[in-house]
DNA sequence: CTGAAAGCGCTTACAG
DNA sequence: CTGAAAGCGCTTACAG
């Protein structure tokens, strides 16, 4: 590595004092004649000189990063909505820490205290759900954005999406096509909010007239038990009803639940008709094209993103508005 | 944001010089006596005090920060990769900066010097290919490795996989399944080395003995000119030949010739085989799993990080094999 | 075993 | 329009 130059080179070769330079690297131009304004460019320009970020952020103590950390950065839900993230914070110039939580509770105190260390200006969370307390004290000393899960009894800004709608749209097209029995695989709840706000909608809706003639069942289900849901493929397609569907609950049970209806040699949608939550990028290409509630990933990010920024410069201290609910869609293809 | 402690406040509290509390962060327990020690950790634990990185960064010029530069971050390639990389460096006490070039070589240059800017300790690049000039130029200056994409004529560390063997492997598999035609769909190689690679040897192969019965084609399609892809699915199942085939070049070229044969209403591989390259999620639940020739993508970002890291902590200056190759597989599956 | 002091590379209030 | 000087929060060589 190369002997950077510092700033007290760079005024030396400019014959000017490092605070000249200082201004002119903050484009406080109106402040020095044009001639040394000049001369200093081209010494930059001639030197290739390049300020310490690390200097400048002790000195103002905002280091123009933001801390992202994902309940589980590699599913492709968590990645979209990474994509908004980052779309909106490049262009406002911040950069941003990806961290991973591993759906570990202990991970995510763990990486959140490392970067406070990082001295990161703020924070935009996918919570495991089981760190409110935690959150929310991080929250007094830090500006904090939540996406797509909500932590309970807290005011803390939060980016999310229509769940009880997502999960109604599914119920009520299923209906339309008839069905008499909807089985809902849903990842488990724990504290996780959208999760349960499906969960409590699609109970909810079991108990209205309107559905009163289906067999409605939420049954918790998770990607790592592939024998659950074989089991339960099973029974289900024993079972006498003729107009069965699934309802899953994200794109990884999707997945699981497509590959093992193959292995049993179960058709969707003649043996049961299928909605997913999630519009995966692999939705449209099987025999049949699975019919999903998508939700606006990407724009979720992009909004916390820009929730959390305009805090940062202090346009709304006025938290008024600090949820955020976007809407969600169901596009219908040739599942159901 | 709260008023932050700072080593001076903490050496007051505990009654000693500034430098003693430093020594104690730094674990040099042997140069203090044991009470001084446990007061320390008594009083940082009651206080919560947490030392600024930003001014150690400073001081010591070491940031334990790494940036990750990808030529695309959100392909499931790509996403392998970061895996790998983020499970080393948070082994081993390091934090990435997570960076995309969104496949712009304006914007791989400018992202680069956007972090030499943050202090990052060094690079982990997936290039875009048209940098070579100026990437060589940063690794004279910080320690760099390459992931899945080298750099012609230099000696920068690099970490990829055996493409030349990934091509063969493939056409192999395919020429023992009496394939005629294989035609393969390679993005743009540009300067993209495995691209290059793949297209090098699969033009070597048509020439050899082995395969002079075969027809083999290379055309380069890029994933968003869905029509092309289309029009030569169309001219390709009206060719006479009976047993064709068609390689695809990576994850996102399997979807669209998928999905494309679909709405064209052919079937593989009873129209024709199929092997992509990359075993996506989705591979195996398609109503014909797909043949694949799979990456170790994760394994790749993994040995990048420690090769960097080990960089970083001196262990390796001595930079004999500077170039790891990691070996691929063929997935026999239903399309072949 | 411990402290005083210099210094990392910046920014900024103050003075001129 | 410009500079001298203090200070952000640490680390470390030196001296004791």
């Amino acid at each position: 590595m190369k002997n950077k130059l510092s700033i007290k080179d760079i005024a030396e070769l400019a014959g000017v004092s490092t605070a000249t330079i200082s201004r002119y690297l903050n484009g406080k131009y109106q402040s020095m004649s044009v001639d040394t304004r000049k001369n200093i460019a081209s010494i930059i320009e001639k030197f290739g000189y390049q300020p310490s970020n690390i200097a400048r952020s002790l000195r103002i103590s905002e280091s123009k990063t933001i801390a992202v950390i994902m309940a589980d950065i590699f599913n492709p839900y968590s990645m979209d909505v990474l994509k908004g993230i980052e779309e909106f914070c490049s262009e406002k110039g911040y950069t941003i820490f990806i961290c991973d939580a591993k759906n570990s509770a202990q991970r995510e105190r763990t990486i959140i205290e490392e970067m406070t260390v990082k001295r990161v200006d703020g924070f935009i969370i996918n919570t495991t759900g089981e760190n409110d307390y935690f959150i929310k004290g991080i929250a007094l000393e830090y500006p904090v954005v939540l996406v797509g899960r909500k932590i309970k009894n807290s005011n803390i800004p939060t980016v999310s999406v229509d769940n009880a709608q997502g999960i109604r749209l599914a119920v009520e097209h299923l209906n339309e096509l008839k069905c008499k029995k909807i089985i809902f695989l849903s990842p488990p709840a724990g504290h996780i909010s959208p999760r349960n706000e499906r969960i409590t909608e699609f109970k909810k809706m079991s108990g209205e007239d309107n559905f009163a003639h289906i067999e409605m069942k939420c049954l918790p289900v998770s990607v790592l038990e592939e024998n659950v849901i074989k089991q339960f493929l099973i029974n289900f397609h024993r079972s006498d009803s003729d107009m069965k569907s699934i309802i899953t609950g994200n794109g990884q049970i999707s997945l699981k639940v497509i590959q093992v209806a193959k292995e049993l040699k179960l058709s969707i949608p003649e043996d049961f008709l299928m909605v997913g939550f999630d519009d995966t990028d692999w939705a449209h290409i099987l025999r049949k094209p699975l019919t999903v509630v998508a939700q606006p990933t990407y724009k979720v990010g992009y909004s916390a993103a820009k929730k959390l920024i305009s805090q940062l410069m202090k346009e709304n201290d006025a938290d008024e508005n600090y949820l955020e609910i976007l809407p969600v869609s169901l596009i219908k293809r040739e599942t159901t």
